[in-house]
RNA sequence: GCCCCCGUAGCCCAACCGGCAGAGGCAGGCCCCUUAAAAGGGUUCGAGUGCGGGUUCGAAUCCCGCCGGGGGCACCA
């Protein structure tokens, strides 16, 4: 038997002329797609007219064009939200939607490192090639308004909202972006700082260093595998990159960065107004990492003896008497000039790393925790440490402790430093054990029996002549404590996020230039809106250098850099032409993305990103939801974006709102993740892989191929694991239509499932048998009758009608498909031909899911105009209540019986018939039923 | 280690606010059509809901604890 594939090619000569197999879909399919594309039939209004219905914008998320085309997992979503936009446009509304593509990226760079190719030359075959896949699917889009993010005319637009991003800052005070210019006018006006007495090129460096988009030393991840640098969320938790797997090394490098971080608490915040899964939303909060605390200050001495305070983040100030060390990361700032020459007297042997000073053994760790990976420091979760010779001063009760340097502390979080509480943190707790510190509990554990008690409760040992925390809850503890350290000037509220700025330069070819230029102070300057697009070069060699994987000690080189010609422009920037030298950096991958939802609204617009009565009116907030911060109505993606894209997305819209070119405040009201069609893989003793649609199942269980036994493992379909199947070969055996139907009734949306081509013939079937209830096989006319459908016909068709309704709109295909077949059953058993009313609303209801072939018996129905807007058939109440209900009994919960009464028979009437019964009677045996219930409509439970 | 999601028939999946466990498809059995075959027609079989408790008149559904699978985060103070 065959597993994945049914190879058996059937030459159904005999097969009647008209029956509906593969041939006669496939004529159907094209003739329809010509047509829809003849006539506009998808095209949508950017600015409909008054008498339009309510507004629907769709969306999915754009696919990366790769160089195999697509498989049978990739439409599943695209096929799910066109499935919708066709039963919202038979309802009435005024539904957009397109496709795009996300062409920038490494794989058309890579080929084109390899064969020469231009990655423009790759990536426009790669999209034709994806648009003829997915014109077969018969998805109803506006063509006119997909873009790619490799287009000029889109990437100019992604360089202008750049520049918006450039010229802005965060004001705290108000809480949003301002233009720059506003800074730079407070600046002037004295209201700041010092200005006047500052060089003009000392002021530019104090303006940039507000801009959202800034160029900045710091620690980023360095890729020298692919030669490039990587963002935090591009990097895998085990220190690789996310693509290609190569190691990722901490370097301080020069690199462009997005505030995002100025963002963290709208982000989170406005996470509460979006209409998204759980699940996501989980993530994002989690990746922005807020947490409240308190910022407090130790007073501590240099070894040169001048005062010193150490400032640390915790979020648990009421911990603050159970403090009894500190610990520094060992790359901050203070660890050098707190060391003492020597070590105090009576230090403990296990502080010093067996060390004469404290300097060298600080030195020492220092070494060792720098050349320790993210990975080691993962694995090795024993504490190390040393002392740093220096003591603080707990600001709580005057009590010096010590300061180590420790690994566990990470110089990237927080202030660097910690105050720690072993009595109630494990990490501290184990530091403490293995130093052998001392540890005080300040939360009253109960009879809890543990190390460190995380938990709530009552605070003990926590007083000194000023104040008591002694008996209240962690929650009143932390504000008491905080007043006071604030009154006292020790400490401060404080928010703190584990989001970090977003890198945002690459070292490629493929991506968009930056619209920026450096002068002759070595500052950059942002091109005028004149200056726009700023194309890419053409280039001689593709490939940024990279190195062996390993090399940690390697710089970046971009691609564009080599290009002398093109990086040096003589440009008029308004202080007479100078010669300035081009960024050679690129954007990631994501810029594109981040606002081509906005593109699809208005593509051709060549003054701006988006006209804003466009926008307002596909994005704008929906007065009537108190809250509603707008965004596309749907938008439909697989889960791997929560922290990627959709953050960036996010941040850029709001940017873009502070700065009034919005409407809307965020990009997605409400996001759909779909599952993912996964496949069986099969492996030969060798552990390579087999053809998965050779394979067969063995009658004894298990599978083989060539007679050989192979082992199944289940996942993702992939070239590598010989499992593809695409839509093509799907479309060219059984039709569009078919492979549509089948996707949408395998499961819910959300639902991952296993692609099976042999349960393929199942919709197949259906479909095969509608067509022959509605058309003779042999003649091709419609066998349809024109009279008046029995009371049992109207009753399935209206059921149908009012179920399909729901599941369309709960996104519930399968189910939907479920009813259409269940009615459809109906019609064939009742053995008489169908009468045209239901056969009609049998065809409307079909259209979403397989739209061609609706059209086709639609027309043939006598419809000569298309029924992508056709009305959607309308349930008649009158046939959804039966005249009579079949109520089943139960005694003490176990069905006993049955009685029918009539549908609108009150409850003690049902309870009168229930007892009537004489089953019922012989369960009771004579006893009197302590306790009935009667649930209306459903059934009766009677309790002795 | 922490957080999130999911376990229903051989397989994919239904079951509304807790109310008869089954809508649909695949596979299997049987019958019909057929010289034969199936991507034809019909019919039929099939689980007590991962396990153990609890709440309830009543639990697949709610609660608690396990087991199994998937995903995210991870020395984040």
């Amino acid at each position: 038997m065959d597993m994945s594939t049914d190879t058996s090619t059937a030459v159904d000569t005999d097969a009647p002329p008209f029956r509906y197999g593969a041939a006669l879909a496939t004529e159907i399919e094209r003739r329809w797609q010509d047509r829809w594309e003849r006539e506009g039939t998808f095209h949508t209004p950017s600015r409909p007219g008054p008498d339009a219905g309510e507004k629907v914008y769709l969306m999915d998320m754009f696919p990366y064009p790769s160089g195999s085309g697509l498989h049978v997992g990739h439409p599943l979503g695209f096929i799910g939200t066109d499935v919708l936009g066709r039963y919202l446009r038979m309802n009435g509304r005024t539904v957009l939607h397109t496709m795009g593509f996300d062409s920038f990226g490494l794989p058309a760079e890579q080929y084109a490192v390899q064969t020469g190719t231009h990655p423009r030359t790759t990536t426009e075959a790669n999209i034709r090639r994806y648009k003829e896949q997915l014109r077969q699917l018969g998805l109803a889009h506006d063509d006119r308004r997909s873009v790619a993010t490799t287009d000029v005319e889109f990437y100019r637009w992604t360089q202008w909202i750049f520049l918006q991003i450039y010229n802005a800052w965060y004001d705290p005070e108000q809480q949003r972006a301002r233009p720059i210019a506003e800074l730079e006018a407070e600046y002037a006006a004295g209201r700041r700082g010092p200005w006047a007495e500052l060089s003009r090129v000392e002021q530019r460096q104090v303006i940039d260093g507000h801009r959202l988009a800034y160029i900045s030393e710091a620690p980023v991840n360095w890729c020298p595998g692919l030669g490039t640098v990587l963002a935090n969320e591009e990097v895998t938790a085990d220190g690789r990159s996310e693509r290609g797997n190569f190691p990722v090394f901490r370097r301080s490098l020069k690199q462009w960065m997005m505030r995002i971080t100025a963002y963290s608490d709208r982000l989170v915040a406005d996470l509460d107004r979006l209409d998204w899964p759980d699940s996501v939303k989980a993530m994002q909060r989690n990746w922005i990492g807020r947490s409240e605390g308190a910022v407090v200050r130790f007073a501590t001495a240099t070894g040169s003896g001048a005062l010193a305070d150490i400032e640390v983040f915790t979020t648990r100030p009421d911990t603050l008497f159970g403090a009894t060390y500190m610990v520094l990361a060992p790359e901050h700032p203070l660890v050098s000039s707190l060391t003492p020459l020597e070590w105090p007297e009576g230090t403990d042997e296990r502080w010093t790393g067996g060390s004469s000073t404290p300097a060298l053994a600080v030195e020492d760790y220092r070494f060792e925790a720098g050349r320790k990976t993210d990975l080691d420091r993962q694995e090795n979760k024993q504490k190390t440490g040393v002392f740093t010779g220096a003591y603080a001063v707990n600001p709580v009760n005057g009590r010096e402790i010590p300061v180590f340097v420790a690994d566990y502390v990470l110089m990237g979080y927080g202030t660097g430093a910690i105050m720690a509480v072993p009595g109630q943190d494990q990490r501290d707790w184990d530091f403490a054990a293995a130093f052998g510190l001392p540890i005080v509990r300040t939360v009253d554990p109960g009879d809890w029996e543990g190390e460190a008690f995380t938990g709530d409760g009552p605070a003990i040992n926590s007083a000194n002549e000023e104040i008591s925390l002694d008996g209240l809850g962690v929650t009143e503890a932390k504000r008491a404590i905080t007043d006071w350290l604030v009154a006292r000037g020790d400490g401060e509220a404080v928010t703190q996020y584990k989001l970090r700025d977003w890198l945002f330069s690459r070292q490629r070819y493929w991506g968009e230039p930056f619209p920026i230029v450096w002068d002759a102070d070595g500052l950059p300057v942002g091109l005028p809106d004149s200056e726009l697009p700023v194309e890419l070069p053409e280039i001689d060699d593709y490939s940024p250098k990279t190195y062996d994987a390993d090399a940690a000690d390697t710089e970046p080189e971009p691609p564009l850099s080599r290009n002398e010609e093109w990086v040096v422009a003589e440009l008029d920037l308004g202080d007479g032409t100078a010669s300035y030298r081009r960024e050679t950096n690129t954007m990631p991958q994501w810029a594109g993305s981040c606002w081509y939802h906005l593109r699809y609204l208005d593509p051709d617009n060549t003054e701006r990103f988006v006209d804003p009565d466009i926008e307002k009116y596909w994005l704008g907030a929906d007065p009537s939801k108190p809250g509603d911060p707008g965004g596309v109505d749907l938008y439909v993606g697989g889960v791997e974006h929560a922290v990627l894209h959709l953050l960036y997305a996010r941040f850029w819209h709001k940017v873009l709102y502070d700065l009034g070119h919005l409407s809307s405040e965020e990009p997605f009201r409400r996001l759909f993740n779909q599952g993912y069609i996964q496949a069986f893989a099969y492996t030969d003793a060798r552990g390579t892989y087999v053809p998965a649609e050779e394979v067969v199942e063995a009658a004894e269980g298990g599978f083989t191929w060539n007679n050989e036994p192979v082992r199944r493992e289940y996942g993702k379909m992939g070239k590598s694991l010989k499992n593809v199947v695409t839509p093509d070969e799907m479309c060219e055996r059984y039709g569009a239509d078919t492979f549509r139907l089948y996707e949408m009734s395998t499961g819910p949306m959300d639902v991952s499932r296993p692609w099976s081509t042999r349960d393929v013939v199942g919709s197949q079937r259906f479909l095969q048998r509608v067509w022959r209830n509605l058309v003779d096989e042999h003649t091709g006319e419609t066998r349809v009758v024109d009279t008046e459908p029995d009371v049992d016909t109207l009753r399935a068709l209206h059921k149908a009608i009012a179920g399909v309704h729901t599941d369309y709109r709960a996104l519930h295909y399968n189910t939907a498909a479920a009813k259409l077949i269940e009615l459809n059953n109906h019609l064939t058993r009742s053995g008489t031909a169908v009468p045209r009313s239901v056969a009609e609303a049998l065809v409307l209801m079909m259209a979403p899911l397989t739209p061609h072939v609706a059209e086709e018996l639609w027309s043939r129905l006598g419809h000569p105009e298309t029924l992508a807007y056709a009305p959607f058939p309308v349930a008649d109440e009158r046939y959804l209540v039966a005249d009579t209900v079949e109520y089943p009994i139960q005694v003490n919960g176990k069905v006993r019986s049955r009685v029918t009464v009539a549908a609108d028979a009150t409850p003690a009437e049902v309870e009168a018939a229930a007892l009537a019964d004489e089953k019922v009677a012989a369960a009771l045996g004579g006893k009197d039923p302590r306790k009935l219930i009667v649930v209306p409509g459903r059934l009766v439970n009677v309790v002795v």
